[in-house]
DNA sequence: CTGTTAGCGCGTTCAG
DNA sequence: CTGAACGCGCTAACAG
């Protein structure tokens, strides 16, 4: 057998056809007699060829390839976003790049660099923490390199984001647990310079007020996102008089918080309800006592990539400042106690 | 401004300079003047040029890329792993494709033409757990495609693989827990027909041993992987009239098992020791009563890819059956109570 | 339906 | 130190 990589000429050559031929046998096309595609491609599988998808790209100027950078994989909610990514780019021919940016504007311009020299067709991106700038992203538009921002929006005005309706998430959580009877219900919130944070927190305002339930301030713990925050969010929680049910827009600090509370034996709260996760290992931790509600993390990745999709194949110049808001469509985990949302 | 991708003769053009001159410069050549390299350079940037990857990697036939393949990004292990590599990747000048199998053989292969069509120069993979056959990986060596597997050994004899030292784990583990006063001391296991699970299980066997404790098989739980798995584990922990340690193989069992526990009000064991797992959202879950160890996952991707780079490099043939069993390096995290490893 | 030709963008000869 | 020419592997366009 020959050594080093078999082209379509090897091929072309063995059977005394015409290298074009043996191109448009292996891309199915349908200008190819079955009979000499089955006599190719035999041959293919016999020299165990191995398409060179570089080449073909570079001559199709088309790579069928898309990037992904968000902050950590680690973290579930994007390793969930991903998953939606790539069944969506899977289903549509897709290839998908991963990267991540540890939440450092340094690497995430240089991935961004690497992601755009490697000709990918679009990128989706969930921005990191540094990047504040309005003009981060030029080369992308230089190239025309459709970009669409997810879950952090990034200068709306300008880009295509997706992101989730804060407010009636928030709305939605509260008015379940209040449809459950409850009615002294916490609201853990996270950095109040956030426009997300406030944005959950007015929907919670506003389902109190729709059932003309009092609101007291001392009900709505800021924190920032850190498990120490946890703890102390959890201490303030235990000088409240009365407390029937938390919804926390703060998975980490609401997840230390309830651990804090059950280690010190305390009864937790039967209702709560958790904004913005849905991992299998925190769900494991929090069940059998809580349940946790998820965004649809997984089909914000299916929308964003069917954008980006859409965007690719239209070659539509870019649409300035469109974004699309996802319901908050909330999934409710099984409980073996009650329903929380 | 020329609307597309501005290339090297774009430059040469503009400037009168050839544009192999160009080239050069632009790889930083020694072979160019520095004044010259300072035009081109500056040229380049203003014209907003961006370097073409495909057509680099198609001439010199080397992409400087490597694949991963893991089960899943979201498992903390393997997302450690993952930052391992990319750091050394990163370092080493290699690009890094992340592919998640989903423990799925097909797509696994899928994933593997898909990575070997893209020229990668060497593929990192813990095999789905679909993977048992001894010759799935044969187009890697058609194609003289170093591939390297960790965590999960395969096909020893033949292949180049990265573990962990499961006896030592075990046996470090369960010693640590014996000198620091426990004398019941737990074992969760894993599936029992793993070479793994065993392993660990024999290195707590021999610690035992050596400080001539009594060993009592009530006090091995093997369980499979589930979180159903950890109930059960839970209520045979309940059966046994004394226990002062777990030590726990099996992460996802381990955890819920806990939770149970706490959620029962009983009190959980002051000494765990995990192995397996470092992630940062379980260890706030486990905090403040509980600790982990975590093996050397990030380590386990530094070795892993050094290795491949190495192979890559020196384009050895493939050494038949070399296998690098590292060290289990347990990393001590911190509690607000007792110490555990 | 198949063959011919040319070129994607770059790097690497071999000349000068 | 720089220029001219060729080719990596594949496919689009045009013939036939």
């Amino acid at each position: 057998m020959k050594k080093g990589k078999i082209t379509i000429h090897d091929i072309s050559k063995e059977l005394g056809i015409n290298s074009s031929t043996v191109s448009r046998a292996l891309n199915n096309s349908s200008r190819v007699t079955q009979k000499t595609k089955d006599k190719i491609l035999k041959k293919a599988t016999e020299l165990g060829y191995q398409r060179n998808s570089l080449a073909s790209k570079l001559r199709t100027n088309k790579t069928n390839t898309i990037g992904v950078i968000v902050p950590r994989i680690s973290r579930q909610f994007f390793s969930s976003v991903i998953s939606g990514i790539e069944e969506t780019a899977y289903d549509a021919g897709y290839e998908v790049i991963i990267c991540q940016s540890l939440d450092n504007l340094e690497r995430e311009q240089k991935l961004i660099e690497t992601l755009l020299s490697n000709r990918v067709d679009g990128i989706l991106i969930s921005v990191s923490t540094q990047t504040l700038g309005k003009d981060d992203f030029n080369n992308c538009k230089q190239n025309e390199t459709p970009i669409i921002f997810f879950d952090r929006p990034y200068n709306i005005e300008e880009n295509t984001n997706v992101i989730i309706d804060d407010f009636k998430a928030g709305f939605e959580a509260t008015e379940h647990l209040i449809l459950n009877g409850c009615k002294n219900i916490v609201h853990f919130s996270g950095p109040q310079h956030s426009e997300l944070y406030k944005r959950r927190k007015n929907g919670y305002l506003a389902a109190l007020k729709k059932y003309n339930l009092t609101i007291d301030f001392n009900y709505i713990i800021a924190s920032n996102l850190m498990k120490s925050d946890g703890i102390e969010n959890a201490k303030k929680i235990l000088d409240l008089s009365k407390v029937d049910a938390v919804f926390s827009a703060n998975d980490v600090a609401a997840i230390s918080a309830m651990i804090y509370l059950k280690d010190k034996g305390v009864k937790i709260p039967d209702e709560i309800a958790f904004v913005g996760f849905s991992n299998e290992q925190i769900s494991a931790v929090i069940e059998p006592s809580l349940s946790t509600i998820s965004q649809s993390d997984f089909k914000m990745g299916t929308v964003a990539a069917t954008l980006l999709f859409k965007q690719i194949e239209q070659k539509t110049t870019i649409k300035e400042g469109y974004t699309k808001i996802l319901e908050p469509k909330l999934i409710i985990r099984n409980s073996s106690q009650k329903i929380i949302l």
